[in-house]
DNA sequence: GGATAGTAGACAGTGACACTATCCGATAGT
DNA sequence: ACTATCGGATAGTGTCACTGTCTACTATCC
């Protein structure tokens, strides 16, 4: 199919489309003449991909570059997931606060009581040492790490559910299922963020009624 | 104290605090004389405010200023929390492609049943309809709502938890009160994100082990 | 076969965002 | 008196995610 298409099938621009090319998220369609390419239905899922990567899980084009080409690369699952985990971080921290040395130990211990492993340069570590150091100064001073306990393991029982529910996911093609492991990864993290911010809107709600009289 | 102290009490740098004076994110301190201005702790606490809504739950300096404004106009515990679910959500979806109005009255269904009232433009319901619909195109096609009550009962479970643990919230003074729920709302969610990001790593390792040899 | 519409590819331009730099006149501290 | 710092204003910077424009074609419909 001609770009023109793609763009209709997609709701993508085509002006969008060719940026996505530039960038490399998109490979190049199939020239059958210097003017004129062909695209696939692959091209198709993997606009898609992009598109709701960059709408639903808000990922920048550089951080969407580096998971296609994990994709395309042929990593594992277990390397493609910890490329998605760091992609959908936020940022490295360059330089610890005092308070965030002292976060970023007691995290380490915690993580190792649980069992679970960590790459230094982890983002989501980062992530968890930023927020509980801010936790601990604003919020809750002295507390200890184990009051995140309950988070660490109600994550483990979702992330558990998530993979069980990808229905027999070894027996597609391992391409497809390296990427519907990612996409399960990256959607369904707002569906629970949001489910969360609406019972604290309504528990709000509850304590301190609505438009009350 | 002056905006140097202000400025090295808080890690931010002079420009950056006389960037957040002019954009209305920081009161301006008291003129002591057409030069000096004396700025208090109230300072420090805002500005560590927001420095942590900033780096750690990631918002735009406008959000924020919507979040400061609801503080100090003296919004109730409802309405604050309304402008923060706001505030943290993704973008508003202005035109809906069909698949998410399908997946807009479904969701809309869903939440009745789960008794969580919804403001038609709350941000966290457009975040939710986006996911949806993006799952049920690219992930599970067509799996029903339902598929999302484990998330639901979760995330309302940590809510809960969340609320209550605030201690004597209602003891303090009503700012304060305010402002720490809205606290707890944005910097306890990165530490959930960030406990799933880890648990799916470990389980894809479990999977198809690590550096396997 | 000629007009018209569409295409690939290159590159410049845009608007939003979050700072950052510079300048000014005044004044605080020594 | 003198130098460092201050508040306030304005202009500039770098990044990001497109968007627009241009050229040199080509496909196709009349």
């Amino acid at each position: 199919m001609k770009i023109s298409e793609l763009s209709q099938k997609t709701g993508i621009s085509i002006p969008t489309l060719k940026f996505y090319l530039r960038e490399g998220i998109l490979k190049p369609g199939q020239l059958s003449s210097p003017n004129q390419a062909d695209y696939s239905e692959l091209h198709v899922r993997r606009a898609a991909l992009v598109g709701a990567l960059r709408e639903v899980a808000g990922l920048s084009i550089s951080k969407i570059a580096t998971i296609v080409e994990a994709l395309d690369h042929g990593e594992n699952t277990y390397e493609l997931m910890g490329t998605a985990v760091d992609a959908l971080g936020g940022e490295t921290i360059s330089e610890f606060t005092p308070e965030q040395v002292h976060a970023a130990a007691e995290i380490d211990r915690f993580l190792e009581t649980l069992g679970l492993p960590v790459r230094e340069d982890s983002l989501a570590r980062h992530q968890l040492i930023a927020a509980f150091a801010s936790i601990r100064t604003m919020l809750f001073p002295g507390t200890p790490v184990e009051l995140l306990t309950p988070y660490a393991e109600a994550a483990e029982q979702i992330a558990r559910m998530e993979i069980e529910s990808l229905p027999g996911m070894m027996e597609l093609e391992p391409e497809l299922a390296l990427e519907k492991a990612m996409l399960g990864l990256a959607l369904f993290e707002p569906v629970f963020v949001a489910f969360r911010r609406l019972s604290h809107e309504r528990i709000a709600a509850e304590h301190l009624g609505p438009p009350k009289t």
